[in-house]
DNA sequence: AATGAATGAGGCTTCATTCAT
DNA sequence: TATGAATGAAGCCTCATTCAT
């Protein structure tokens, strides 16, 4: 490959690693796919990461993040909660709808690997934790059965992110082909915001 | 171990790789990780199982079936759809509470595995695709946001597998014991029926 | 390589590294050069020794506690310290001439190796200690120039221990062949206890 | 580091590659190691050295070069042979104190690498069977027990270098300090002389 | 002269799998 | 049926070396 300066390199090294772990899916993939992904050496990965479970939490800790601006940059502007909702969904489908499997991989390393649960301890579940009040407060006021923001804030979840990680499940299902899929998912944004706030068509 | 006789051996491996893989969600899990859980020597897998790709496929075809046979149970009842809706919940939920990560390893071989996927196509999808026309009607009758049958299924399974698979995760954010995250999962045997039907409290 | 039962094979890869290590001095040796003296698989040396670091430790482990039977089956029994020296010398050379660079890999582990390090401190230092006083009564009875028994000791041992490791070095300067090189060596047994006694031809 | 003019780099990296092999005896070391040592970076010994082997060439002859230096100096002079053995044993041992892994080194080396040895058998095998005539007579004269000049000088090179090579089996034993060591060493200047030259106390 | 980036070769180790019993 | 021993392939990582600047 071409030679590339400063630490475009190691871009280049983490997009190929998210292309080959949140686009594809590929959980068990060793070093050897993703340099080939991204087109270098084996041993370059190494340079820049040093080792694989490091380049693995570098990519997660960004996705963390990634998820995370998506969702501060709603909720901490002037819109009413409904429309924060809204907007989160939107913003977050379109974010993530080219890494259906980021979430995947998300949960899979906190799942099994203590240091990625760290990291999300760190990152994330503070976050979702000053949430929870507004939350409350909204389905009060429209006796939404969620119930409580706890079950509330998983529904919400649960929806965005299962039919990404399904991605083949539900093209398996279905017989989808990717346009169709893609279709299926854009359609959810209306739909998962009815859902949860319980309005009919 | 004492001797089993017969299968006994074999269904000892195979509730081993289910303990292993669905129990404890180790997906990246070897063969002598499973023969530890089983208490037996690595090459007995293999004079079962032949390999590892086929010993996994075959607790993945069982855990296809089982998935299955819940739904064929309460589906092929004289229940209301609305009735059936609720007693696949209850059922899925109470089945599989215990293998929260079964659904994580489906996705995952089908995802990544050719073989999985053809099973997939054969055991699940079919039964899927006969239940679209039942609950088409339900929507339209109650005016569902769903939308349609197929959003509608997955929005379903969404909300009764991710936070299945997601058990760390839920545990992490809302610092929850075992017995914590275990409540609030059978919780939402009302709540994902309340909010797939769209009830108010 | 033929079958060997129990742990002959285990036997087999230590007096294979001990060949490489003791006998040919290839310090720098890599576990494939091992596993062809042993005529085994490379993974094997892992099945049975976990890792090279494991593999070495035993060896030393082993080369110290030969030395130290030598020394042991000389030194406490009923001959004059004299005997008792003259005894070690000889035993020491006619057991060591086959593994002129033993001594090497001892003090080069000794040297980088912490878990070494205390090997040596348990095995050997604690037995030296114990010959002191009584070396020192005869240095004091003949006036020796060895000066104390600590002295008296390191000369020991350096006039049997070098020639060994410089066995390259020795049949470098006097263009000795192997045979020579050994008659050399065995002709110090007498050399050795006279210059340590101060004994004059 | 600052920029150094002319070959004071190429210096200041062979001492880094002695301090590193020859003080602290790292026969291990890598081109990081000695890069680190020197404070500059690895691909600079490259440059003034094209590879490994002939950096570690070039230290070897300048340190055989040393040893010669230092024999010749006392061994050309005037003095009676018991003085230039005398100086040659307090020379050396000032000289290579904070060198002890040098000889190590060198048999290592000349062991296993054939250039090595060659460069051994031009620079100090010459040197050495020069001076076997006059210690004959020295041996005959007194009725030495090192019974040929060969032995003697073997001798001699033993109670010379082992102690030092064995640095840290020697303070392991006793539970020597660095400056106990050192002392230890100091006093063996005129031990080895006595003991060469079997004079008692 | 000096360095950061990049690579190929090789070393250690793990692992699925097979063999022999 | 069950297992300890053995192997080949592959994975991670290190390292000497080279490249480009």
């Amino acid at each position: 490959m071409s030679h590339n300066t400063d630490s475009e390199t190691e871009k280049l090294i983490k997009e190929a690693a998210k292309k080959v772990f949140f686009s594809q899916g590929k959980i068990h993939a060793n070093m050897q796919e993703i340099a080939d992904e991204a087109g270098v050496n084996r041993a370059l990965l190494h340079y820049y990461f040093r080792n694989r479970e490091r380049l693995l939490l570098v990519i997660l800790e960004e996705a963390m993040i990634d998820s995370h601006q998506v969702m501060i940059k709603v909720l901490t502007s002037n819109m009413s909660l409904e429309d924060k909702i809204k907007s989160t969904i939107d913003y977050m489908i379109d974010r993530f709808i080219d890494y259906p499997y980021m979430q995947a991989f998300i949960i899979n390393e906190v799942t099994n690997n203590e240091n990625s649960r760290l990291l999300h301890e760190r990152h994330i579940a503070p976050f979702f934790n000053q949430l929870l009040e507004e939350i409350e407060k909204l389905i009060k006021q429209n006796n939404l059965a969620h119930k409580n923001s706890k079950q509330f804030l998983i529904n919400l979840m649960s929806l965005m992110h299962y039919p990404l990680i399904s991605k083949k499940i539900i093209s398996n299902i279905f017989n989808y082909s990717d346009d169709e899929y893609k279709q299926f998912i854009m359609d959810r944004k209306e739909i998962i915001l009815n859902v949860m706030l319980q309005r009919k068509n």
